[in-house]
DNA sequence: GCCCGGGTTTTGAGTGGTCAAAAAACAAAG
DNA sequence: CTTTGTTTTTTGACCACTCAAAACCCGGGC
């Protein structure tokens, strides 16, 4: 059992993650949709998930998809444990721009040793989210997954405060910013007007930003806590 | 061009580095040296080295060796600027120990960007050595190379600071570190002694250290500023 | 000049990862 | 059912990198 190649470990996660955004937890992933999320062919993807289901790392139905092993789930969530990880301490500690980091954790977590990972964590305070609001999988692999509302659907009116943002596109990242719009930020929903595709919302300073209903789908927020 | 792999980096880098070690600047780096200095059969060099010239970054004598081209130079010499930089942040910012973090610069510096690379400079100050005192390249590829005596061969009772350890190995390291014999230390040669393989030296709080010849030609010494 | 030995190159083969294009399977609709 | 369109798999090929082993070159020694 030679180290997962970086090429393994990009699989794991895409499955990994497809997996995590279907509400139904042990449907499988369709070959396409990896393919797509890989930027390969789908008969690359065909290929290599037979590999690693020879591997024992994912389950393979031929015609129908794919889907984790325990195995394969654990290697996964270390990867993501790494990407986020990195992701944060580019942030906090060499001040890197939230849109910026993606990229570059996305070769680096191929390369940190798990003892360079987690002096990391230990510097950073052990966080639980990255900073985008992903979830941060501990050692051992298993994180704490809450279901959060999204602009699109929590209540009107009522203040929320964002939590997750789910796009790591660094143009949409930058304009979130632009806009105050980063986790922890407190909001209200002003309005939603379906036929316009427009969501309003009060942020800082109570000003106004509107977006569309698809970016809106993409922040994840909680009912604000009460505080001070 | 795509961006060079990081099997080609380090190709570079170990070519790079064997012209640096042997005095004259223009001779040729034999295949074997190659070969071994990157732990793969002398066939697998001569194939790789040949490419490497059709890609122009090496300069490829047949039954002679192997010499970089400028721009095979300019690459190698950013590959150990991104590895040194990268160890001395390590072991600044992360405080890992000389020993380890080798290793880790190994993996890492094929995945961190330029960006991030400027960025680590920054915070560092723009240092002019590693860890180890092996000189870092500024972003241009272009460096000073100093000519250090070595504890074999710098003169008898005087002063002396340890300026460079041109020996990487986590073991050897870990015992100079036991014994204070890092960069920046002050040391008196108290006595050679060819016969019995010993050198002996004064160094931190006067603490008398021997070490054999071999290891003693490791480390570079130069004489000591008489500072107040 | 010839041979010998150490270093070097060639050859043939294998692994991991990928694509283009043809073939096969499936779902959905008539 | 059968047809149609989409998804998936298969096939054949290629590239980067590697090794084992055979063939080769070349600088001494005789
Ligand atoms: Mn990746
Ligand atoms: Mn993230
Ligand atoms: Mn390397
Ligand atoms: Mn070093």
């Amino acid at each position: 059992m030679p180290l997962p190649s970086s090429t393994v470990e990009n699989y794991l996660k895409t499955i990994y993650k497809a997996q995590a955004a279907q509400r139904d937890h042990g449907r499988l992933v369709p070959m396409g949709h990896l393919a797509q999320a890989l930027n390969v062919v789908p008969g690359t993807a065909t290929t290599m998930v037979k590999a690693l289901a020879e591997s024992g790392l994912v389950h393979y139905e031929p015609y129908a998809g794919v889907r984790l092993t325990p195995a394969g789930e654990k290697l996964a969530a270390l990867v993501l444990r790494r990407h986020r990880l990195i992701e944060l301490f580019l942030v906090k500690v060499l001040g890197m721009s939230w849109a910026e980091v993606h990229d570059e954790a996305e070769r680096l977590e191929h390369a940190a040793s798990d003892k360079l990972i987690d002096r990391i964590d230990n510097m950073l305070g052990r966080p639980a989210t990255d900073p985008h609001g992903d979830p941060i999988p501990d050692s051992s692999g298993s994180m704490v997954v809450r279901d959060y509302q999204t602009l699109l659907t929590c209540p009107l009116g009522t203040p929320v405060v964002l939590t997750r943002v789910t796009d790591q596109d660094a143009a949409f990242l930058r304009f979130l910013e632009g806009n105050s719009l980063k986790p922890g930020q407190k909001l209200r929903i002003e309005a939603r007007d379906d036929a316009a595709d427009q969501v309003v919302v009060r942020g800082k300073r109570d000003a106004k930003i509107t977006i569309g209903m698809r970016a809106a789908a993409k922040l994840q927020v909680a009912p604000a806590e009460p505080e001070g």
